[in-house]
Formats: C-alpha cells, structure tokens, sequence
DNA sequence: TCGCAATGTTGACACCGTCAAGATAAGTTT
DNA sequence: AAACTTATCTTGACGGTGTCAACATTGCGA
C-alpha cells in the first residue's frame, strides 16, 4: 500500500502510453477507448485529456513510437557486416517480421485511422519523414550495388519497393487472399521480383 | 406530395445501400452511422435493421457490390483486342484508376474494417474469392506469354503483384510517402519493376 | 508563504449501435 | 369479404463513446 491512491499520478504520460500499447495488442485498436484506458491505469476519465489532446494525439503518439522502434531496428540490422544483397534480404524479412509482431502499431503507422480519418501530429509526420529519408538513403545505395533496379530514381524506386512490402504486409494482417502458411514463400518471391535486375 | 410518408417504404434496402454509398463517398466511411443513414433515407433508427443484420452486415454488402463492379470493369477490359502487354499495363493503371475514383468502396473492400475488425458475410467472402480467382487465371495467361515472371506458380505470382498494387493503392489512398502528382510515375515505375524479365 | 500552473475530479452533452415491444400495412388463406 | 400471418416500420430504452466545462487538489517557483 506504497503507493495506492496518491491525487497525482506520477508519471501518466508514460503509464497511458503502455497500458494503451498493451491494450491495442490484446484486443485491437477499434476497441481501444479513453474511458477503458483511463479505468485501467486507474485514473478518472478526462485525466488523459491533459496529457493527450485528444484521443487521435495519443494514437498519433503510439505510431511515433512505432517509427522510432521501427528505425531502431532496422539501423541495428545495417550495422552488422554481411554482403549488402543478404543484408536486403534479411531487411525485408525484418521489415515483415515487425509488421506481424506489432500488427496494430504498425496499422497505426501506416493505416488509414491517423491519416486519413485523423490528423497526423506534426512530430508524426517528421518521425515517419525521418524513416522514409532513411530508407531512401539506402536504396540510393542499393541501386548503386546493383541490388534493386537502377532504372529509376531513387525516389521512386524506394517508393514503389516500399509499396511492394507494404501490400504485402496489410494483405497479410488483414487476412485477405493470403494464408498465414504462405507468407515465406510470398516473401521470398516478393524479393525475387524486387531485386530482379534490369537485363 | 404523391409518395410524401406512406407507411412502408417501397425498396428499402436498395435505397439504403445507394445513400450509404453516397455518404461514405462524400464524408469517409469512419463517418457513416446507422442513426444518419436512416434519417436520410427518411425512415426510423431501426428500420434499417430489418435489411440487415446489423452495420457489419451494410458494410459488407457495400463491399460486394464493389466486387462486382470492379470486376466488370476488368473484364470489360480483357475483351478488347490488343496485344497481352498493352492489356496488362491497362489493367494495371485501371486498377489503381478505381481504387482512386471509389476509394472508399475500396477501403471496404480489401480494408480492416470488415476483414479483421468485423466479420466478412459469407457472400462476400465468395465475391472476394471470385475476383481473386479471375485475376490467378489471368496471371497465368500472361506467365505463358512471358509477361510476368514464371519462376513460381500463378497463384505466389499473383499474390505478389497484386499485393504491390495494393499496397501502391493504399499508399495513395491513405496518403502517406506519396504526393498526388507523383502517382502515375509510379505506376509506369511499377508495372516495370513486375514485368522486368528474369534473364 | 503565497500563488499559480499542472494535474486530477465529477457532471453533462450529444452522439453511437442495437435490443424489445408495439403499431401498421401487405399478402395469404378460408 | 373476413381472419390470420408475416414483413415492415415505429418509439423507448440501455450501455457505450469522445470530450467540454467547472471545480478540487497538489507541487513548485517567486
């Protein structure tokens, strides 16, 4: 009974953003809500209000996490020492592994609730610009390593090869036309048809 | 003042599906609700309940018909008379030309909403089905005359391509890495990067 | 120590999906 | 034509949602 029912918190901020993360990987981002969030880090409803502005700042939150932990994890991939086709290879095999393992945040990162239906926090939208910089730099490389297709800038050839991935990733976590069983073998063709080159 | 407030309604369920329809293309489908629908249709809360089951069930049927006129779009298509690569390149552009002009329908049919967060009707898991099985029969015409790759079965080379359109589709949609202007530059980079040839 | 800003609370409002019970109309049987 | 059945539509109600306004408590800096 340490500390069982102090007027302030502590830390809320951080407390929500846990309890919510854990929340939306039990039970679904749709069925997450502020009430629910509020009654489980036991706090009363409006509280969060004062640290999110509204329930779409606090999703917008979650997806920035994602991002960061989303870099974190690839960088860390780059830095090991393998010959620069392998190191893609295990990149998108990486990329859909967090996909799977994270589903809803990366619904959030990347779905339609922030971006579409809701408005993207600025600090979102620089995060997931910072990624997407990322990304490019390292095609950029990639096609001067002659691994992905040269044909193209940068730019689009990221942009296209991101979108590949991404099909494949949302068909998979939907659960539309693909079985859970087919996802490796989707995904070593995928890298097949990326990495195809030119002549 | 001929048809002004009769008690039943004449076709309901079809006025219904038309006005959804109209919504969601004008305020987003996240903005659609039962209680609205009705009263624009001009007909109790309730009343729509006894044409469907619930608004899982709308959806869903919002979601076949779109099944259905995507597909007779395509088929439409493949009975002109030009040569298989011109037919694919077509296809392709008007793929994502549908996926833009009814995002929304779109968004229902291959979104979260009713695949993963609700629960998809029987009939349009089969429409679903049904195109998907079109579109792998198609691929594998155009494995045969070398226009997509043939280093796998239809079926994973199917799962693929679509999935990279899907995901260019959603990108767009969705908003995210990816400027309007930029969009058919992206589509030519595409079909090129699923057409490269293996040798 | 005082006062203010940060953080917490309860109350209220307008929505939402949808169940239950009753009213009305159309269709079917006698 | 009358009676019964079924489809359709209505109002009332319940529990859930996001979030605004007003008020209470606390911790911190002047």
């Amino acid at each position: 009974m340490t500390n069982s029912k102090k007027y302030h918190h502590g830390d809320l901020t951080k407390s929500l953003l846990d309890s919510a993360s854990s929340l939306i990987k039990e039970h679904g981002v749709e069925s997450l809500s502020m009430r629910k969030l509020a009654d489980v880090v036991g706090v009363s409803r409006t509280a969060p209000y004062h640290h999110f502005k509204d329930k779409n700042a606090l999703l917008c939150a979650l997806a920035e996490k994602g991002f960061y932990e989303q870099e974190e994890l690839l960088c860390q991939l780059l830095k090991q020492t393998l010959p620069t086709a392998d190191l893609f290879k295990q990149y998108v095999h990486l990329y859909l592994e967090y996909a799977q393992q994270h589903s809803e945040t990366y619904d959030l990162m990347y779905g339609r609730v922030i971006w579409k239906a809701g408005t993207p926090t600025d600090s979102l939208v620089a995060a997931s610009r910072q990624t997407f910089k990322t990304w490019i730099d390292w095609v950029e490389k990639l096609q001067q390593e002659n691994i992905l297709p040269a044909d193209n800038s940068a730019l689009r050839i990221g942009q296209t090869t991101w979108a590949s991935l991404h099909g494949l990733a949302r068909f998979y976590l939907d659960g539309i036309y693909l079985d859970k069983e087919d996802l490796s073998g989707m995904v070593d063709q995928m890298i097949k048809n990326l990495c195809r080159s030119p002549h």
